[in-house]
This record gives C-alpha cells, sequence and structure tokens, in this order.
DNA sequence: ATGACTGTGGCAAACGATTGCCATTTTTGC
DNA sequence: GCAAAAATGGCAATCGTTTGCCACAGTCAT
C-alpha cells in the first residue's frame, strides 16, 4: 500500500512549515499566506498528488463531510431515486453519504443513529420518520441538522422536504369523480407516519368536498406501503362492501397490490373497478394496466433535502429555522382509470 | 451539541490510565487487563454512554471499518437489491458502505476512488467495473482490497461475485428453442462489460449447439443496458431484416425497450415475437406481458461481495487470492414467450 | 523617527484512540 | 525459597490536520 503523501511532506519540499502548508492548501483559513508562496506549494502538493487525510482532519475539525441517510428499505423503489438526488447534490460539494436500512423498525433506526454519530455525521436526512419521534427529538436537541424527506414530523421541529401530497390526493379524487364514480374507496397508508395521515385527511375532505357519499367502511388503513398490504386490503374491502367502483390508494405499491387482488378475483381493472397510485415510481406505466397515478419528483426532494442539511450544517445551531419545502406534484392519467358505466357497477368475482 | 465522552472521562472515573481503558474495551488487544478491573471500566463506559471516536480510531489505526460502493447508477433497478446485501453484511460487523455513482463514467469513477481512498475507505466494491480498469488494477497493486460484483475484469485479478450468465443464456436460448423458435435475434449488451461479453458468447455457443441457424444480421448490440437502447437496437434488428420470431435480450431493461418498440409498431408480444430478459428485477412479473428471464439473487450476491472484502481486509496483501464466485441462476417462464406458430412468423408491422 | 499595524511564517498544542515499551507485581516452575 | 516468566498497568509517542499565539518584518500614520 503506497503511503499517502501528508502536509509534512510537501511541507519539507517547499521548505515550509506544516502550518503554513495546511493554509496555502486551505482557502477557508482567515491567515494569510503570501500568494506567490502559496501557489508555489499548491503546485507541490498537486505534483505529489496530496489528498487530504479525512479521519485527521474529522479529529481536529470535527467536520466529517458525510452525512448520514436513513431510509426503511434501500429496494422500495420509492427510495433510490430520492437518494440520488441526495447524493448528486452533496458529490457536488465534496459530501457523501451512508445509508442506513431501519426496515421500519424504530429500534434499529436508533441504533443506526448512534452508530453514524459515532462516525461522525455532520447532519442526517431521515426518510424513515414516524410522525412523532423521540430519536429526531433528540437529535435535534443535541443541535445535529436533521431534515425528513417525503415525511414529516408533526411537531414540525425538523426541516422537511415532501410533496403536496394534499393536493395528490385531491387530484385523484376528483378525476374518478369526473369519470363518473362515485362510490370510491381508499387504501390509506400508516397512520403512523404523516404521509398516511395527511393523504387519508385529504381523501376525507375532497370527497366531502365534492359531495360523495361517506361511508367508513370504505377505507381500511394498510400495516405498511407495500404490495402484499394492498392486496390484504383490497381483500378486507371486498369483505365489506363490494358496491364501490374505484379505489383510489395512498400509494403505488398499494394500488399494484390491489390491482393483483382485483384480477385475482376475475374484476377487470379499470372495467370494473378503477385504481389510482401515488409516486409514479419506476416502469408502473408499463405495468398491466398502466397506472393512473400522482408523479412526485423524487430526485429533486433529495437534492433539495441535501441542500437543506448542508445549509443547517453551516449555521451555528442556535440561528437555524425549521424550513418546509413542499414540492408540486402531477397527475398522471393512464389506463387504470376509466369512466364509471352502469355495467362495470355490477361487481362479479369470479 | 452535547460533548461525547472519551476514553479519558472513563479513565478518570475510573482512576486508570486511559491506555488500560483502551485495552480494557478493545478484546482484540494482546495485551491483557485484570477482568475485574476491565469488567468495572466497561461498566462506567456503559453508564458515560461512550462511544468511540471514530476519527480518532481511524487515524491511529488506519481502518474506517467503512467501504466504498460503487455503482453506475442507483436508480437502475438490478442495484438497490444488491447494495442491500451488501449493506446487510456490512452492518452485521460494524461496517457502512459509502455509495457512490458512476453514470458509467470512467473520470467520474477515478474521480470517486480517488476521493473514497482519501476518505480512509477499507476496500471497494465495484459494480461499475470494465473489462479491463486500470483503476482497479491500480487499486489493486496499491493493496487495496477489491471485489467485483455482477461484473468481473478479464484479468480475474480482482475478487468477483457474479452469476452463471452463461447458464442462463444458454436455457433462454434452449427454451425459445423448445418453443418451436429458430430464428431468434439476440440484443447483446455492451461488450465492454463482462456481461456484455459473456451472455454474447453464451449466446452464440448454445445456439450453435442447438443447430439454429447462425447470422451475424440478428444480433445487435446496445450502447447500455437501458429501456431506450433496448427500443433502439430493435428497431435496428427490423430494419436489418425482420424474419426472428424470438428475441433473447441481455437484460431486463433491454428486454423491456424491445418489447415497447415491438408492441409501438403493432407486433404481439408474445403473439408474434417471443422475448426473454435477464435479472428478474423487480415488478417484472406484472408487466405487459409479465417477462420470461433469468432470475439472479441479487442480494446474495452483494452479502457475499461483502463477505469477501471483510475477509480481504483482514488478510495481509500478500496473502491474498482472488476468488471467483458463480452464483446459480434460475429460469422463470412467464408469458412474453410461446410456442413459435406459422401464422406469427409473419410479422405484419402497423 | 516612533509606535501601531498588517502581512507572513513558525511553533506547538490540541483532537481522541492505539500501542510499543518499560516497570511493577504476581504467578509459576523447579 | 528463588529465579524466571507471565500478567498487569502506566507512559508517551504517534496518526495528520488545524489553529491560537507569538515573532519578525515591512508599512503606515503621526
Amino acid at each position: 500500500m503506497t503511503k499517502a503523501v501528508t502536509l509534512a511532506d510537501i511541507a519539507k519540499l517547499a521548505g515550509v512549515h506544516v502550518s503554513t502548508v495546511s493554509r496555502a492548501l486551505n482557502p477557508r483559513d482567515t491567515h494569510g499566506v503570501n500568494s506567490g508562496q502559496a501557489a508555489r506549494i499548491r503546485d507541490i502538493s498537486e505534483k505529489l498528488g496530496y489528498v487530504q487525510n479525512a479521519a485527521a482532519s474529522t479529529l481536529r475539525t470535527k467536520r466529517s463531510g458525510v452525512v448520514g441517510v436513513i431510509v426503511p428499505d434501500l429496494t422500495d423503489p420509492i427510495f433510490p431515486p430520492i437518494i440520488r438526488g441526495i447524493e448528486d447534490f452533496l458529490g457536488r460539494h465534496d459530501y457523501f453519504a451512508i445509508l442506513g436500512n431501519t426496515d421500519g423498525d424504530p429500534d434499529r433506526e436508533e441504533t443506526l443513529v448512534k452508530q453514524l454519530k459515532a462516525r461522525g455525521v455532520d447532519g442526517f436526512i431521515l426518510c424513515s420518520i414516524q410522525r412523532v419521534s423521540l430519536i429526531a427529538a433528540d437529535l435535534i436537541a443535541d443541535g445535529m441538522p436533521v431534515v425528513t424527506v417525503a415525511r414529516k414530523l408533526d411537531s414540525g421541529t425538523a426541516s422537511s422536504v415532501c410533496h403536496d401530497e394534499h393536493d395528490g390526493i385531491a387530484r385523484a379524487v376528483t378525476h374518478m369523480a369526473s369519470l363518473g364514480h362515485r362510490e370510491i374507496a381508499y387504501i390509506s397508508g400508516p397512520l403512523s407516519v404523516s404521509t398516511g395521515h395527511i393523504r387519508l385527511n385529504a381523501f376525507g375532505q375532497q370527497r366531502g368536498e365534492l359531495g360523495l357519499p361517506e361511508d367508513a367502511e370504505r377505507i381500511v388503513v394498510a400495516r405498511s406501503y407495500t404490495v402484499e398490504e394492498g392486496e390484504r386490503c383490497l381483500e378486507e374491502l371486498l369483505a365489506r362492501d363490494s358496491s364501490f367502483t374505484a379505489v383510489v390508494c395512498a400509494n403505488d405499491c398499494l394500488a399494484i397490490g390491489a390491482i393483483a387482488a382485483l384480477q385475482r378475483r376475475g374484476i377487470a381493472v379499470p372495467g370494473d373497478v378503477s385504481v389510482t397510485g401515488f409516486n409514479d415510481m419506476q416502469f408502473v406505466e408499463r405495468m398491466n394496466p398502466p397506472l393512473t397515478t400522482v408523479r412526485v419528483h423524487k430526485h429533486e426532494e433529495g437534492y433539495r433535502a441535501a441542500e437543506l442539511v448542508l445549509e443547517m450544517i453551516d449555521t451555528p445551531p442556535a440561528d437555524r429555522t425549521a424550513t418546509h419545502t413542499l414540492l408540486p406534484v402531477e397527475f398522471i392519467v393512464r389506463a387504470s382509470t376509466k369512466p364509471h358505466t352502469v355495467a362495470a357497477a355490477r361487481l362479479t368475482p369470479a
């Protein structure tokens, strides 16, 4: 393993003290170095292929250039684009991300946060957080920069970057109504996370505003945002009452599960029942049927979140103020929804 | 920001020297500490909530507990499960991964490697590497542990974890042949990466072994593993000669693109042309039509790769020996392939 | 011309953990 | 019971950077 070039090596070659080299190489240092001298030093450093030893620098400055990113599960297709956005912004500023998966387990999340803190991360981006989180509260109380992405804290104490989920769901409901559907079911996400909560509220409110019949039986809450839960919830819905002609789902995975369950029972989508999702995950436009859904801008969401943490890192804790960014959504009509017809209203389970 | 507990804090409380504390807390240290004393120290450490300062430890030991993982693009659906596998193994051993995206650009890869080295990563897992790579060679020559995953070096100098791609393609070709297809086209991946090279060879060989007609016109090489390239390659194929009844694709994205191009021209899949993919990405079973493909075990692939790097890290460079793991594949028949019929053989572009 | 100031450089002390070496005590072997 | 060896603990150096402070010029204002 070739030994790395250090400041001392450069100093010796340049015939100056290491502190001078450090200053010449570090533009942030207010202590001046003769510009000719500085140029010469930078030259030598370049020639030797110097790269700063991150560990030493971190030890001294307490700045690691790393932010911790915690997600429930990287393999959930919603996260890769968000993370990519985060990494793209961080990379532009010589920062890196360290990733952790919680699988939705708050204990695991706590361990992860502790480990990442020990590793000296400069801030956290949390995609895993529930509406109320002791972990996040502690982190913030400790002066650690924290931003939540795609989710937010009820308390609003952490900066967040989310989408206008209320608008997204409202548009889905309006779309269904404009297609003539009146009996609209809803598969909600878990209410312990902001997305579940906000979207369910939005559904209820928009249904009211459009004067659609209210029926608590037609709302079922999933335990997680998964295809399996989508299937289970749809079965539950059917078990309760099968007179709905449309199902609005709190996200794409739930919608995919719902569609699978419907199709398995011989109920055509959108022939008999229309379904919408939320997120516009990759490839949902190629599914059978192509999914009508709410498009969110995942890359930008992550990018903005990274921007926010880096800003916070450069702001003393006392001067920080939580900002809540709401990105606009788009509504994408594809083939999983169609106008309501009387014939279709008679569901005919196989 | 609450000040972190250090060894010195514990030492003061325990009335011993910091070196003793360090040894008591570090099971690897051969220098013994009286077990009663050690227990007492561990107790105090526990009570104070001590967590080791990673920067200091890294600086001293040159071990960071971080491995660099470099992928072309995290949002390519093949990578998240692999990375998850990597992280799962690393996490079990108190290691973390730092991720970098190259977007297939070797320059970007080089920069990334340099930055990660400066950050003191203990090893690299490369998913981005081409068949011949100066970067990888340098890294290895430098004594850095390197394992490539889902790809390998022609030189074989880096350990690798891959799937039996030859078998995968052979099975796809055999499947097509057993369905009665004889005019089989192939959309290859870029030949600069091992997957492209190996799979193309496998196609040629298996086609020969089954006594199928050979026709160089029916092979087209994609510039990247993307849906767009799949579409372009299929158009190219059609432009050359449209008498094929089956298309074997080097991966799922290419297959999805090929199917899209076919469908856009009014050619039914699998009615007129059968198509296979490779990888069995998430959700391809729900596409239209559900994709017949070769399943690879992505999580395990990553998991094994992580296992390998950690082993290498614990082995002095001189004692290391490159190992090449070949995981078995499964062939999954779904609905994008069907028996060849004479009627279907007449392609009728819309 | 003198004192204050600015520009530039060096010195040395951190940061926190690890580890080779020495010193002491205890244990062991004979 | 004695020498040799093992066990245990402390000391101090070290990893590579950063930064507060001091020192020495040369510059400027008075």
